[in-house]
This record gives structure tokens, C-alpha cells and sequence, in this order.
DNA sequence: ATGTAGTTTAACCATTTGGTCAAATTTAGG
DNA sequence: CCTAAATTTGACCAAATGGTTAAACTACAT
């Protein structure tokens, strides 16, 4: 029976991801999270020398992961057009329902910039990506509108990212709930590549 | 010399507004609130019971302008193209520098979703404004393409706003300064219209 | 079995935090 | 001026919070 270290650490980690997620560094308490992971609030301190850290562990892991689903669909052989429709099925149908992970990252980013300074190498790849390649040829041959790569895919990330962030502010003013909320979000994985390619494509 | 109670109010309102956008009501502190107001911890529970209730407080008074700016240029008299950059230029001025205000809102409704219900009376205004009719009669027209409102007003407000969120994100990304951002946010000033028009008018 | 290093816990600690209260100060009316 | 009410302050409190420490427990090699 293994139940030793790498059992705990894992165990601290996902416990602190679950809370950190929904409260945010100042929200979320080291009790919380200890009774979270079932174990002695001494246990964070011996595995992770402070709050500070364990949320910096858990930062970069939320991080790390939010950037590659793009870059590994930024980098695949389909052509543009399909690659902006699975970027855009991939958001919707992963954070659709868990808007607080974005919304997570967004706001500790804005606390605190220098969090991803430190990641910056993860970016570049996003930055040059065959995705960006395949733009700037389409430009050049004339196939696509003339664009810069940074508001391309603001475009993109805010009309996926943003209705989910905002899902209960527009839940009130629209009175809707989750059911036709869910039918408004299956709807934008049709509305966005749309309309995104029609102000791309000459 | 009148520096009584509703001096000392507003005084509290102001400094508790400037803490509570930056920090949120987690992150804020009733004695940063205080030492900002220049005055005496008690007074704010003098003057508000509690923390909570100065929240509320704030929470309503940024809630209450932010959609109003929205409504009256919904129900003005220009035609639905123009209220459409009107929009995006009044959002972009507004919050071009100052993301933490609609970053604030979307915070707190998000962990608190029933603050919104108790104001949802100002929401049907704009449901029911100008702009809406305009659209709907459009539509019927076969002079717009048909999509319902929810989608058009999301779409509208996520490119507007999500590039002001994610500010420090993208700046990270595209390794940009402050200069080349505020070019970014002026193009989009005719990027966004044009992009929603291009996919409203048939 | 036994000693040792690694792991886990309970008991504490210092600081922070929202909040209370009685005393002091200011304001305004008679 | 005097008084009563409203306003403001400093001292204080209990609970919460991040963190420390020494003791207890466990795994395991010898």
C-alpha cells in the first residue's frame, strides 16, 4: 500500500486547484484546502513552504494548460478555416460550464502581470505558430482581408471567452437559464467561425 | 463651513469605490477603505453597518452605470448602424484604461449571482429599447440577417470589453507596451463595427 | 527489533480583520 | 452660553488566518 509523498502532494494539488479556481488567491483560504485534501493544514506548509508558492504551483499549472490546447490546434495540418472552428468547439465545449477558469486567470493575471512574465517562453510558439504562418501567406496572396495576427485572434478568444465569463450577468438580463443558455453557447459554435470568416475571407 | 454627514458620506463612497474596484470585496480592507477616506475605521460602520452593506452600496452604484450608458444610446434617435459604433466607442473610451471596472462587475456577479436580481428591473429597458425594435423590424424587413438579439448584443460586447480585460495578457503575449495597446483599441474602434455590420446587413 | 529519515498531526503564535463601545468632539438650536 | 443631538475617535475584542514547532507516527533498511 503506496500512500506516502506523491500521494499527498497530488492530493494538495488538487484540493488547492478546486478552491483557488472558484476563490482566487485573497479568497481562498489554506484551512479550506487542507480540508479540502482531507489532511492537517500543517501538511501545506511541509510540502509547499507557503500560500504563495502552493498558488504559484497551481497558477502556472492552469496556466500551462490554457495556452497548449491553442497552440496544439495552432500547429495541426487542417487548413485555417478549420483550424478556427476547432478553437472555437475546443473553448466552448471546455469552459462553457467552468467559466471560472478563465475568469481565474484573467483576474490573477490583471492582479499581478509579472505572473506570466515568467512564462513568456510558452508564448512564443502561439506567436509563430503554422496558424500565423498560414495567415500571413493568405494575406500576402490575397485570400484573406488584410489583418493584424493580435486582433484575429482577440476576435476569436473574446467572442468565445467573454459570454462565458459573463454567463450570469447575461442569464439575468436575458432571464434565461441553464437550458437555453447552453443552447445560446451550441448556437455561437456555428455564429463565431461565420463570422469570423467572413471578415477574413476576400 | 458645512463638513458634516453628507461630506463625510461621499467622502466614504469615493475612497470605498477606488478600493473595492481595484481589490474587490474579498480582497478590500475596511481600514485601506478608511486610511483612503481620511477618517476613522468606525465611521464607515457609523455610516454603513458592515462591509457588506457598503458593498452593496458600490456594487449598485457601478452596476447602475454601467448598462445605462448602454440604454440611453439603445433608445436615442440615430439609426441602429450608428448606435452600434456609438457603443463601441463609448466602451472602449470608457474602459479602454480602466478594465477593472467591468472586470470588477463580472467578478462579483459571477461569485454572486443574486446581486443582480434585486436590480433586474433597469435590465428590461433594455430589452425593450430603440435598438431592439429597430432590429426586430429589420429583420422582418429582410434588410438584416436574421440572429437574435442575445447573440448580436454579446457578440458586440465581447469584442469591445474582453480585449480590455485581458489587457495584461495580450500585452504579455504580443509583447507590447502601453503605446502599441492604445493603437490596438483605436483600430478596433472600426474593426468591431464593421465586423458586426458586415454579418447584420444582408 | 531497532534506529533513522521522512511524513503527519495537534497545539500554538503573531498578525490581521471586521466589528463594538464608550468617551471626546463638533454642530446647531434655544 | 448651554445643552442635546449628531459626528468622530481611540481603545478594545473575538474570530480568522498564515505560519511555526515539537512531538508522534510510519516506512523501511540494517
Amino acid at each position: 500500500m503506496v500512500n506516502t509523498s506523491v500521494d499527498t502532494e497530488k492530493k494538495i494539488l488538487e484540493a488547492a486547484k478546486r478552491v483557488f479556481l472558484v476563490k482566487g488567491l485573497s479568497g481562498a483560504r489554506m484551512q479550506e484546502i487542507a480540508d479540502e485534501a482531507g489532511i492537517n493544514k500543517s501538511l501545506l506548509h511541509y510540502y509547499f513552504r507557503s500560500k504563495q508558492q502552493l498558488f504559484k504551483a497551481i497558477f502556472e499549472e492552469i496556466f500551462s494548460h490554457f495556452f497548449p490546447a491553442l497552440i496544439s490546434i495552432f500547429n495541426n495540418n487542417e487548413p485555417l478555416e478549420l483550424k478556427i472552428s476547432m478553437i472555437v468547439d475546443q473553448y466552448i465545449d471546455e469552459f462553457g460550464n467552468k467559466g471560472y477558469v478563465p475568469l481565474f486567470l484573467i483576474n490573477e493575471i490583471y492582479q499581478n502581470p509579472e505572473l506570466v512574465s515568467s512564462l513568456s517562453g510558452k508564448m512564443d510558439k502561439m506567436v509563430h505558430s503554422e496558424f500565423m504562418k498560414e495567415l500571413q501567406e493568405g494575406i500576402q496572396s490575397g485570400k484573406y482581408v488584410e489583418v493584424s495576427p493580435m486582433q484575429l485572434l482577440s476576435n476569436i478568444l473574446s467572442l468565445c471567452i467573454f459570454p462565458i465569463l459573463a454567463q450570469p450577468m447575461l442569464k439575468s438580463v436575458f432571464q434565461i437559464g441553464n437550458e437555453e443558455y447552453n443552447k445560446f453557447l451550441e448556437e455561437r459554435k456555428k455564429l463565431i467561425p461565420e463570422m469570423i470568416l467572413k471578415n477574413l475571407i476576400k
